[in-house]
DNA sequence: CGTACGGAACGCAAAGGCTT
DNA sequence: AAGCCTTTGCGTTCCGTACG
């Protein structure tokens, strides 16, 4: 009986918020960000609406607090957002929307608000959920970060280092997965019961790091803001671990999951990973028919997928290429579009228990 | 000499226009 | 609805340079 170690669990309720917790910017849902000021202190926020035709399209703020602002730094702050153009971003891309953000923190700031859980980070935390049931030491992880870069596919260089772009980058992400606050309404179980309960959490929280060798002057958040540094080795804490077990809501993975990035390819587009977390997160709304059915409608499906471009038979394309691949490697058994009025076609997802179930 | 960058080449595939 | 083609964004890698 004892699958032991095949599989590990990933929390429902994080598993219910994450794709809407990693919705692009060219998700018709997102709204500008904004920087608001209040008594707990200075933020910057994203606000993603519900869409009221499906109710796994929960509504979430994501933000960052902005610690130790003297109001000078404030005014300079929100001189600098000024020079934020979303529009642009979204039609020729992220770095020309920030390209007249001169101070480079706060175009990493931005940048991180408007990329938060991109496959890339999503496979990050898969990562730390897998560690977490191998080290079974409750929600704290502790890994070394050329293990991480390793899952993660990079390769190294001939000395057997990582380049510093690629070690930069993972201190980023894990930065912004620390201290991205997701805020979003506790009422996510049955829907009806419109409780007032307000959820903020962090995907996690960076309890300690360590350099090897010599000592430097190691400082997180300037190596994120400023830098190109990476520390040797993190212990994190899991935020939303917290009771996965005592609660029984999880979803358990395969661990032969691929958290590996491809060659020449963008973290943006990742379908694979985007389509395999939707899954388990629709597992967790709708219930599997007969145990291992989901159907889904095209259009939620492409609009998390992030298949926003107007050329339909290209976004077909590449939905079914990803169905195929996801097939290949055994997450889906079957899948068949079911027939429905235009506009409305569902598709009709057996999934393979063996790699992705729920408790 | 190693470290910490920045510039630039490279390669993939998305987007979107065009054609049929 | 589908295929072809060009442009383009962007992650990765390689390399030059400044600096201690």
């Amino acid at each position: 009986m004892s699958k032991e170690h095949t599989a590990f669990p990933v929390d429902g309720q994080l598993l219910m918020v994450l794709p809407r917790a990693g919705a692009s910017i060219r998700n018709p849902d997102v709204q500008q960000p904004i920087l608001r000021a209040d008594a707990d202190g200075y933020y910057l926020e994203m606000r993603v609406n519900a869409d009221p035709k499906d109710e796994s399209e929960v509504a979430l703020t994501r933000r960052v607090q902005l610690e130790e602002l003297s109001a000078q730094e404030w005014e300079e702050l929100k001189a600098q957002y000024a020079n934020l153009n979303l529009k642009v971003c979204t039609e020729e891309g992220i770095s020309k929307g920030l390209e007249k953000i001169q101070d480079r923190r706060v175009q990493r700031l931005f940048k991180a608000l408007l990329t938060f859980l991109n496959p890339r980070q999503v496979a990050i935390v898969l990562f730390l959920y897998k560690e977490a049931r191998e080290q079974d030491n409750g929600s704290l992880v502790s890994f070394r970060s050329n293990d991480l870069l390793e899952s993660l596919g990079y390769t190294r260089a001939k000395d057997g280092s990582f380049t510093a772009r690629s070690r930069s980058q993972l201190n980023q992400d894990l930065v912004a997965l620390h201290r991205t606050e997701l805020v979003f309404a506790k009422s996510l179980k049955k829907g009806n019961t419109m409780g007032a309960k307000v959820i903020v959490k962090s995907i996690l929280r960076i309890r300690d790091y360590e350099i090897d060798n010599v000592p430097r002057d190691f400082d997180l958040a300037k190596a994120a803001d400023y830098t190109y540094e990476l520390a040797d080795a993190y212990t994190v804490a899991l935020e939303f671990f917290e009771g996965s077990e005592r609660t029984g809501d999880y979803i358990l993975f395969s661990n032969s999951i691929d958290t590996k990035q491809k060659l020449g390819s963008n973290a943006k587009h990742d379908y694979k990973m985007k389509l395999l977390v939707y899954l388990a997160s629709r597992m967790k709304w709708d219930k599997l028919i007969d145990g291992q059915y989901l159907v889904i409608s095209k259009q939620y499906l492409f609009k998390n997928l992030d298949l926003l471009g107007s050329n339909l038979s290209r976004n077909n394309q590449i939905l079914w290429r990803t169905i195929e691949e996801l097939q290949a490697i055994g997450y889906i058994l079957d899948a068949q579009e079911l027939p429905g009025k235009r506009k409305m076609t569902s598709i009709q997802f057996q999934i393979n228990p063996e790699k992705l179930r729920c408790n």
